[in-house]
DNA sequence: ATTTTTCTGATTTACGTACCTCAAATTTTC
DNA sequence: GAAAATTTGAGGTACGTAAATCAGAAAAAT
């Protein structure tokens, strides 16, 4: 049987109540004593039965999600999945609340951290724009011991607890091996097919994608990179006026959110020779297009591991419990059309007025 | 708040006594008045808290993972896993504990089985062998309402319910599409390097593989499959004799677990063409050989994730919650050089005196 | 040495559920 | 309609921890 409470004060030779004072750093007990009962805690092993504290404290784990609005597809399908999990919140004594934010405005996201500081929340998961006043911000929630875990886009240089995203200059590496080695050695620039520059984890793959094509694939020129805005209109007309322009183009990185656009204008093309296409996030536009052969490789996310992920990191801290690091590793999903997951249950994965991304 | 027990009973204006007598299904209760604490379950939406029910019962959930023996690493790789989580057993109540039996034996298999049974277990995990027998004995396990969850091998036409593990044929498929693409139509036949085609996993690769290979890559020949039987000396010189025998040999797909002796047969021709290999499990040798260029692509299935998916199942079906589908999938990871995890926290994938699998 | 302050012990209640006992009420059986 | 059997109610204790009160002991300050 594991040691509780009491045993910590027989082994200790104090009553239950100074262990509770140690356990629970209250006021009022001196060094000599606290020491001894921390010396006894050491000695038996005791560890917390967090489930029968939480019960005694009837406590609820407010956590909150800060996401930025506007219709960016992959981040409602975040939303989704925040909401999958604020669903059966209950259950496990979470009280899951959702902030939303302008997308790639920092000033709002810092007035966002403060107010939601203010709450004194279990826990605070974000979507990062990088800024040092962010930085500051989330410096702040943690000076208060408030566990932050960043979420998709990581904010270098702040003191957040964890990271539950995939390793965006990996993917783009990756990006380019898969291109690379799929052109085989046929010739010709390469285009890439971008959201719109300004955001970290678009470059970081770009940065990814261009280190590995240089090194082992010198051969093909890197098209500048089209933003397509994640408009499927733009898109689709950028996309199409670039291979006009180039048509001896021999592949297209689409790292961001542009695919619905994209692919439309692949399937306009069908007589002209074959363009080694290489994607970002599965959804139902992706996942059809993988299957018809329009697109070769599908990197993805999984925005529900990201979720779920986030979750039990922010429940881990707030618990003060170790993190299972293995567990929380985000990797980068690589989907040809022979390993794509059946589609029973996915509903997640492809938001229902989702576009792409 | 959510409801309580005491909330049941005033909505269904029954006692304490009476309500814990329908909701731990004990006898005594006529059936209008069963039927009339149900409905006040249903309107009031309760929802058992399972903490405070566990800490009530003091219960802990004896789980059972029946394992091979043997030194087929990627089973002892997983035997780790399942020690990792023994350790932190306590801390969610549970005792987890591992039964060895010789591995492909399906009948010490249902003698473990049967014998597990006895000690009426909150929940089995096993790794299969296909037989008859066997399905018969987990179907009994089901009989005695013990949740089964099947473990890296699975055992269709049981009653089990779930499997941890990835799709076999998928990979296999997988493997395929990668090695003829990255062929880029060199011609020459493929070798097959298999541990032994009785297992059922490998079989299921080497059909996936086949498969796309005939459909999408006709041009190559499939060589007969080499049953390395896990010995790195025996493949070694089984490959080494198979390349020399067929020197246009332009891809080896390695399925099971004779990657270390594959490695050093590869060493050793260094002067001659590149075969474009790929390779099963993620392990110390296989990530050196992805990073000198020797083998292209590593699928790998995550051991640690399939150990922690089969708990997460068996306490859920266990505590009659509903699985969340989506986060027990396990997906076959794809490796390339670019995307390789970092080292750190990964001993439990490269196992200590562990060869390749 | 006395007062004040600080520390410690003993005890109680609570969290939500499980499980037990005993008596009372109700239904069934003859 | 009485006896027997079944069903229901009321109440308590327990699980391991948190949090509170209040009295008493020890230390510090005067």
């Amino acid at each position: 049987m594991r040691p509780t409470v009491h045993d910590i004060a027989a082994a200790a030779g104090v009553s239950l109540a100074t262990v509770d004072r140690v356990l629970n750093q209250r006021a009022g007990v001196r060094n000599v004593t606290r020491e001894k009962v921390e010396q006894a805690i050491e000695r038996i092993g005791f560890v917390r039965d967090v489930a029968a504290a939480n019960l005694a404290k009837s406590r609820v784990y407010p956590f909150v999600f800060i996401l930025p609005s506007g219709d960016n597809s992959f981040m409602r399908g975040l939303e989704a999945h925040v909401h999958a999990a604020m669903a059966r919140g209950p259950l496990e004594r979470m009280a899951i609340s959702i902030v939303k934010v302008p997308a790639f405005n920092a000033e709002a996201l810092v007035g966002a951290l403060d107010e939601v500081r203010e709450t004194a929340p279990a826990g605070v998961a974000v979507v990062a724009v990088e800024s040092p006043d962010v930085i500051a911000a989330v410096n702040r929630l943690r000076a208060e011991r408030i566990p932050v875990v960043t979420l998709v886009s990581d904010l270098a240089g702040s003191a957040r607890d964890h990271f539950a995203g995939v390793d965006n200059v990996a993917a783009g590496r990756t990006a380019a091996s898969l291109m690379g080695r799929f052109l085989c050695s046929r010739p010709g620039p390469i285009a890439v097919l971008a959201g719109s520059m300004r955001v970290r984890d678009h470059r970081e793959r770009l940065d990814g994608f261009r280190a590995v094509m240089d090194k082992d694939f010198p051969g093909h020129m890197l098209l500048p990179a089209i933003e397509g805005q994640d408009d499927p209109v733009l898109t689709e007309k950028l996309v199409g006026a670039a291979l006009a322009a180039s048509p001896g183009t021999a592949g297209i990185y689409s790292l961001g959110a542009g695919n619905r656009g994209l692919i439309t204008a692949l399937k306009q093309r069908d007589s002209a020779p074959p363009v080694c296409v290489v994607a970002h996030e599965l959804t139902r536009h992706t996942r059809a297009a993988l299957n018809e052969g329009l697109i070769d490789a599908v990197l993805n996310q999984d925005a529900g591991h990201e979720v779920r992920s986030a979750i039990r990191v922010l429940k881990a801290k707030a618990d003060g419990v170790a993190v299972i690091e293995a567990q929380e590793r985000i990797y980068i999903d690589i989907f040809l059309k022979d390993n794509l997951p059946f589609d029973e249950g996915d509903e997640m994965q492809k938001p229902e007025q989702g576009e792409e991304r």
